[in-house]
DNA sequence: CTGAAAGCGCTTACAG
DNA sequence: CTGAAAGCGCTTACAG
């Protein structure tokens, strides 16, 4: 080991690269070397010589989904830092059972944790339970709260919530609400959100002013037309998802509905799309990149806590939202 | 070793495993083994071993865009499938001062070769050198060849000429093009292609038909308004990307033109928002994430052969686009 | 607090 | 074609 330079031993090195109680001298000594030589530690043989294996599986919908890429982005800018080494499995999306065969193989491979994606975790978990899994595993940007399973997530409720209250704020008493689809995991939180402000402001939810859609720009265009062409329409909309939000924004465009003097429009999850639409869009940021850099972490951090005390239950980090007031609430 | 379970040497193993010459019953023994035992090769101990290294680095914008998602998810489907550890460093778009930083923190970490993104990676190009990056490099997704550097990529040129094609064989004479800045190396084959085609075909091309843009839907958005409120508008526009394809599509619903009745519109890239707006996109696709699984190959034969012969110089490999013809052209 | 010993699972370079 | 030897760069478990 080239830092032996430093004229110590490689395992003080190591001790000092690791935080073990050296003294002082040793520390600089070794720091020195470390900076002429401009010294890496060489993963391989880390992962290697540890106990604690360091590779960490992913789950992964091969689409170009904006909210997946923030995924990915935030898990490998994660791993890089922490030198662990990430594995890709691709799933089809509704087929969960191919999605229990890749866990499988990911473990063959030598995963020791597994990061699992919004929706197609939740919905394998309430199929399964973490004990299939028989390892660490996370769910990132899950909507709500897992029974079985830990998450990173935001409180999509709370952000539901104060998004109609800011609407209800601006004015606005005919507030439409865009729903998914009982059977998403997301459908829960952002609906009952909704429903709690407007209970809450005493503000009467019309049942006409509400539409179901299942996440697509075409789906909310439809249903935003519906809403559009009640002979009594509403002087806003909340979407359950960006998608179809713009769809909401494209259905006011044809009928030269003004945006935002005679329709607000809200969206949910505040990607990509939010900014490339006229007016640019009013939505609930979920900050998936850090969210899962921090899956990535305490994946780590369970891994090699493993082999030591503690197997505790699930758990549930909840980052703050913010939400991001533009253009088409009239901000 | 767990595999000389066969009652063969750990050698023996290896060999077989890395396809040496091998007796047959020597091949069936150890496939048995390894099947029975759910053997799977140990990564670190591979990489540490051999005198190959298997890193490869990554320059990435942390953005959101669709083409980064496919581009992260190819290289890393890639790299789980062929053992190789992936880092990634961010970028910050226009500092390419901070990419040739990066590179050098990416070697230092061990990354053998170097996998860069479009435009970023060919304005670094024409502003160092491969020579700089002393290791293989190869520039995913570049809009034309580079002269000094490896590059996967479609023939943009190429792409941009048949759209072009498509859109004068469906009748159309007044053809609208947005351009890119001609800072942005996407500009040139993507013009050329239009310019090319509206040659062959005998068309003329009327500058005032042509406008400018930067990427993004507002100015899609603007630059068609422009087109659309001239005296006699264009019958079709091509965008130089989706984006602004879809600004173009929102000033045609703006004004009242029908699309495709009255114009068709086609875009570039075919990303995710391709299908996201209504009418649906028509579009030549880049498949990129085929081509940065494709580049991730490649770096390793590099860094792999790099040890033994051939230093030789660039190479491309252009892989074939597709042009999705959708209902924006009445398709 | 420090370091000599042994080993993680593979491969290279070689001898049979 | 096959395998005994040595080593990749680190760490664990221990003795000083």
């Amino acid at each position: 080991m080239v830092a032996a330079h430093a004229g110590v031993s490689p395992m003080s090195v190591s001790n000092v690269l690791n935080g073990q109680p050296t003294s002082v001298a040793m520390r600089a000594a070794v720091h020195a070397a470390i900076e002429e030589l401009g010294y890496v530690p060489n993963l391989a043989a880390r992962q290697l010589a540890s106990a604690a294996p360091t590779i960490i599986g992913l789950l992964h919908a091969n689409d170009e989904h904006p909210v997946s890429a923030a995924l990915l982005n935030g898990a490998l800018t994660a791993a890089t830092r922490l030198g662990v080494q990430l594995l890709l499995e691709p799933i089809v999306f509704p087929e969960l059972a191919s999605g229990w065969e890749k866990v499988a193989a990911l473990r063959r491979r030598g995963a020791a944790a597994i990061l699992l994606p919004p929706t197609f975790g939740e919905m394998m978990a309430s199929a399964g339970g973490r004990e299939e899994f028989e390892c660490p595993v996370i769910c990132v940007g899950a909507a709500d709260e897992v029974p079985t399973l830990s998450t990173v997530r935001i409180d999509e409720f709370a952000a539901a919530q104060e998004v109609t209250e800011g609407l209800i704020a601006r004015g606005h008493r005919r507030i439409g609400f865009l729903r998914l689809p009982a059977k998403f995991p997301a459908h829960a939180p952002r609906w009952h959100g909704y429903l709690a402000a407007m209970r809450r402001h005493g503000v009467t939810v019309e049942p006409e002013l509400i539409a179901e859609g299942e996440f697509w720009f075409q789906e909310g265009l439809a249903a935003g037309g519906r809403l559009l062409d009640l002979p009594d329409p509403p002087t806003a909309i909340f979407a359950s998802n960006d998608e179809m939000a713009t769809g909401v924004l494209a259905a006011a465009q044809i009928r030269r509905v003004a945006v935002p003097k005679e329709l607000s429009v809200v969206g949910f999850e505040d990607t990509y799309f939010a900014q490339n639409v006229w007016p640019p869009l009013t939505s609930v940021k979920i900050p998936m990149s850090a969210m899962s850099s921090t899956a990535v972490e305490r994946l780590l951090r369970e891994i090699r806590s493993v082999a030591k005390p503690s197997p505790s239950g699930p758990t549930s980090v909840v980052v703050p939202h913010t939400i991001n007031w533009r253009a088409s609430t009239g901000d």
